[in-house]
DNA sequence: ACCGTCGTTCCGTAAAGCGGAACGCACTGT
DNA sequence: ACAGTGCGTTCCGCTTTACGGAACGACGGT
């Protein structure tokens, strides 16, 4: 990192980045142009990514798009996820008592993705895409996460995390977030209503593999309305319980919990 | 295409590729053996890839692994693929219908890639993950999507893919895999058992977009023991009814057929 | 028949990335 | 304790490479 990056491979990865707002498919021109480069090197960009089968390009429209390949790639991803196979019945468990929508997500930067998901059968309910990222600040899920992530981590985020309001509810001050994330610490579980959309309120806890460490979040998510009118304790250790449920399936055992110092 | 590719964004890809072995994490060092660069050049690599959250390194092990960011691209492909939304209750159908696994694939190249997947609930299944590249000429699907290709693409893969013979019964002749395709597209589905693996049957059948293009396939996977005691005739109508179910969600209707001849 | 825009191609030059060697560190087997 | 071996990382000079700008042919509105 002290190196100076790659720049014909940041381009390259920015380019791929371009497609994560999912358009059908992207001409040379416009890409271009987002991304502040020559036409001709987005041009040879594509064509060499294109060899490699990151991107296609659409024979119809002369336009560009995500390759297969990098659907493989990210399906590949999944392995460092035991957490696939160790979520799977515990979110439909937790859907099934709660009745909502309910996800698991991971920490990266400063922002959480959503890793796997199970929607809730209301018919008001909230839409969560696998893949799907969301700040950290003003969601239950990325609360948690960076309540259990490491101090210099943690402090880190506060001094450079841009707390960006939402809603007139989203907290915006480090000091506040630092308290609030020491609350979070302290019962295990946090919440967030009306942080990032006013109407949505969600509720999570931690997710810890073998060694104790928080490595993703679990809550489910609703509508504030129907959130209000579910007793908070109880919703608070369902989800709890969920997220020991998927930790002990990790290896995780809390019998190892009072060994833990700093390493 | 014509221009000679970029040398360091092909590096990049094909590192990216390496982590397809799905293993845990991979060091410079290795990594740098096989792909037959020195390892400064896939440290640079590395590290760029990790500012932009291509890959990240795991502090405890010094090794690398492919970053969530590559998660988030491998989802958006799945846009291309209404498919995705399409495919869901069918496959559930089918595998209601069959009891067996049911799986949708696409073609790259001279692969077919499994997009989506719902896995049989014998004890003894196949195992399909999503995101696995299996060979088209050994595969039912790989065969419904090469019979129902343009005749480039078709001749294309008949003169220049290499049949590798995975058992006695793969077809390895290219004559004998045209009629074999020849069959395929008379009859609308096509079946493989012992071809790619001995005791593993399947049979798929064409999914059509909406101007009639054959964009995916759907099957079922099953042993071969079980596979022989169903009777062939019905399982053929079940699965080439599931995929023109899907083929209807996708906008497409029989009743055009007539009009399409080459554009 | 005109413009605007698309994707593609060509070329000269400046800078960017490669290999090779050296460094610090963590293990391992003596 | 101690070399010895592997790791990830860093540095540097030489050559290669990939960039921008301009030009081309094809399309599609007007």
């Amino acid at each position: 990192m002290t190196d100076a990056p790659l720049q014909t491979v940041t381009n390259a990865a920015r380019l791929l980045k371009a497609f994560l707002t999912r358009e059908e498919s992207l001409g040379v021109s416009e890409l271009a142009r987002r991304l502040g480069l020559g036409k001709s090197a987005v041009h040879r960009l594509l064509t060499t990514l294109a060899t490699e089968g990151l991107v296609e390009q659409d024979p119809a429209t002369g336009g560009y798009r995500l390759g297969l390949v990098v659907f493989e790639l990210g399906e590949a991803v999944r392995v460092h996820m035991d957490l696939h196979a160790a979520a799977g019945s515990v979110l439909a468990h937790l859907r099934e008592e709660t009745g909502e929508s309910a996800q698991v997500g991971m920490l990266d930067g400063h922002d959480v993705v959503y890793v796997d998901r199970l929607e809730s059968s209301h018919a008001l309910r909230l839409f969560t895409e696998t893949g799907r990222r969301v700040p950290v600040h003003c969601t239950s899920s990325g609360k948690v996460l960076m309540a259990f992530a490491s101090e210099p981590v943690r402090e880190r985020f506060l001094a450079t995390a841009s707390l960006t309001r939402h809603t007139p509810q989203t907290i915006t001050d480090p000091d506040e977030m630092r308290r609030a994330l020491g609350t979070v610490r302290a019962r295990g579980w946090a919440d967030a209503v009306d942080e990032r959309e006013i109407g949505i309120a969600s509720l999570a806890a931690p997710i810890r593999d073998r060694h104790g460490a928080v490595v993703a979040a679990i809550g489910i998510g609703a509508p504030v309305s129907r959130f209000r009118a579910m007793p908070r304790k109880r919703l608070a250790r369902v989800v709890v319980e969920a997220g020991e449920a998927v930790s002990r399936r990790l290896g995780w055992s809390e019998d190892v919990m009072s060994l833990q110092k700093e390493s």
